[in-house]
DNA sequence: GACAATTTTGTAATCGATTACAATCCAAGT
DNA sequence: ACTTGGATTGTAATCGATTACAAAATTGTC
């Protein structure tokens, strides 16, 4: 392999100058630059840059770390980041935990091991206090997750009032028995989002039946399997608010396998507002999360802390919209 | 930051003994293992990998590229990627190239600057020739796509008997007037379908109207708007092989906005099944390609590669399969 | 206890760039 | 021609580990 001593020796000049004209051309007197391009270009030479990076003590490359690459959601998160990281000169690279802890606590080394400037984090299940640990030496961002109490930057929308917004809406188009389909409860965004949804209820002082709050994963089967339990259960709500456009997909799907239509006999609404729920029929009714956004904002966030630039806030707080369409209709 | 010598200092001992602790245990005597053990927990030391892969020359990370992160087909592809590569003691290095001939260019001299210790291409639409280059001096390997004439090593279904065996099916099933919507024609994966349904077509002595193969982009858009098409040109068939689900999908929106249905006025045929096709309505009847096989078997290939171990078989044909539902009846 | 064989440890070179500092060059001013 | 100061270039240290080779320590044998 060519290095920079065959280069420099070939122009005749030191390796420093090489150097120099590579990373500070304004360095160098046009004439030994042409030299030196000629040399490069005639050995067809490129950097080393392990050993750039040794010495500069900078990798150019974050780490993003995602629960799963294969959902929509969080590969558009992820587009994002990239999009941004790449317009800076950065590159990604990717950390799929699988959904599982003991992975996603394993990539945290990968900071301290110098692989990486930074760290995206689109999960966050893990104890907070090893993350708090990472986050106080290197720069860390969360992106959609967010620790409780924690002061580490974060990009989300807010759960809470998203699905407040989503529950009143179907409250005021009359449903007053309703459904609650929640995500994971051991993550603080599924959390929130069943608090939204009881926050609604309360403010119209409705009740909810304790029954018809059962938490899923997520998951299309996982919001199949519980629909067909309120069935079993001989418990129909008239109307569903599932915390993901999957599990909305899913409910529907149970409510026509048992000959009823959406939205007719029930109304789901979903949260994710992924590409496919407008394919999907009916055409889900859902609160919409920017999710490439999501990413974008993150990643200059990131490069922020990076760059140890003043960051003025902490937690960004993007849009959340609820996109009406036909899966929920007035009773 | 705490270093090899902090740790060495700390254990009265010279830092290639601490070297020796973390990469060769058993030439250490176990009361020195001891005392180096303790020091590194206690200044809690974790060995800079930049380091190490300059003195090695080798990175433990590979680089994969994407056309489109955000397509569930290739995600999955990479999600068998990363399965296999963590496996190994390997990281992902994603390069995302959102379609952009450019970008795929440039993710080549991550290799040549040594990020990389290969590369895994989803995508080959830049020229053959400088993918060859690279490949002569580094592990390349392709997946899904592959290069004609060339030997780079390759994990692919066979596009053409695939497509041959979807169009077949169709043509038992009664149909004469079939339509193709093809891929991008610059991909030889998109040749290789329409191919196929040409085989098909002149093995059953059916002619093949020139006006029912319109070239699309794979997308659900595109699926839409040819069909929007054909049905403004007046020309209906009674049958459509779509080159990928999304279009497939987008064909039978457009169809169905018609007040036509499917299968009933028009059957539609997919490629890829995509975890998607199978909660759409009519579920769709496709072509399965394996694709997190598709991206293990890659993987496992490049780690060979790698580990310049013999490689006997270049080509990797794993086997597609029809999945029969409900997007397809007889004539 | 002396000596050889074997283990264990240390010294210093090395990976391939960057960069502080020193040395040299060159042009302008007198 | 002779300074002088800025522009260029070169020398060598440096980043933080690994590892070839040498040296020291240990073990076993007689």
């Amino acid at each position: 392999m060519v290095g920079i001593v065959d280069v420099a020796k070939k122009a005749n000049v030191s390796t420093a100058t090489v150097s120099r004209v590579l990373t500070k051309p304004e360095t160098v007197r046009g004439t030994t630059m042409e030299k030196v391009l000629k040399a490069i270009e005639a050995l067809n030479y490129q950097p080393n840059l392990l050993a750039r990076q040794l010495r500069r003590l900078e990798t150019k490359t974050i780490l993003v770390v995602v629960p799963d690459i294969t959902n929509p959601f969080f590969s558009k998160v992820l587009r994002g980041i990239e999009a941004v990281a790449v317009a800076k000169g950065y590159q990604v690279l990717l950390g799929d935990t699988g959904n599982d802890v003991e992975r996603e606590k394993g990539y945290l080394n990968i900071l301290q091991q110098k692989k990486a400037d930074g760290m995206v984090l689109l999960t966050a299940r893990m104890d907070a206090a090893a993350v708090e640990e990472v986050a106080r030496s290197f720069p860390v961002v969360l992106a959609c997750e967010y620790i409780e109490g924690s002061r580490i930057p974060t990009v989300s929308i807010d759960n809470i009032s998203g699905a407040r917004k989503a529950t009143e809406y179907l409250i005021d188009l009359g449903h007053e028995r309703i459904g609650c389909i929640t995500g994971p409860l051991d993550i603080v965004l599924s959390r929130d989002r069943l608090k939204g949804f009881y926050q609604a209820m309360a403010r119209k002082n409705l009740i909810v039946d304790p029954v018809l709050v059962q938490e899923g994963d997520f998951s299309f089967d996982s919001g199949f399997n519980l629909m067909m339990k309120f069935f079993a259960l001989g418990q129909l709500p008239t109307a569903i608010f599932a915390a993901s456009d999957d599990m909305a997909m899913g409910v529907i799907k149970a409510i026509k396998s048992k000959g009823l239509k959406v939205p007719e006999d029930i109304s789901v609404l979903g949260f994710d507002n992924l590409k496919f729920s407008s394919i999907f029929e009916p055409g889900l009714t859902t609160i919409a999360q920017p999710a490439f956004e999501i990413g974008e904002n993150a990643m200059e966030l990131l490069m922020k802390l990076i760059n140890k630039e003043e960051v003025k806030r902490e937690q960004i707080i993007l849009a959340d919209q609820l996109v009406v369409r036909e899966s929920v209709r007035t009773i």
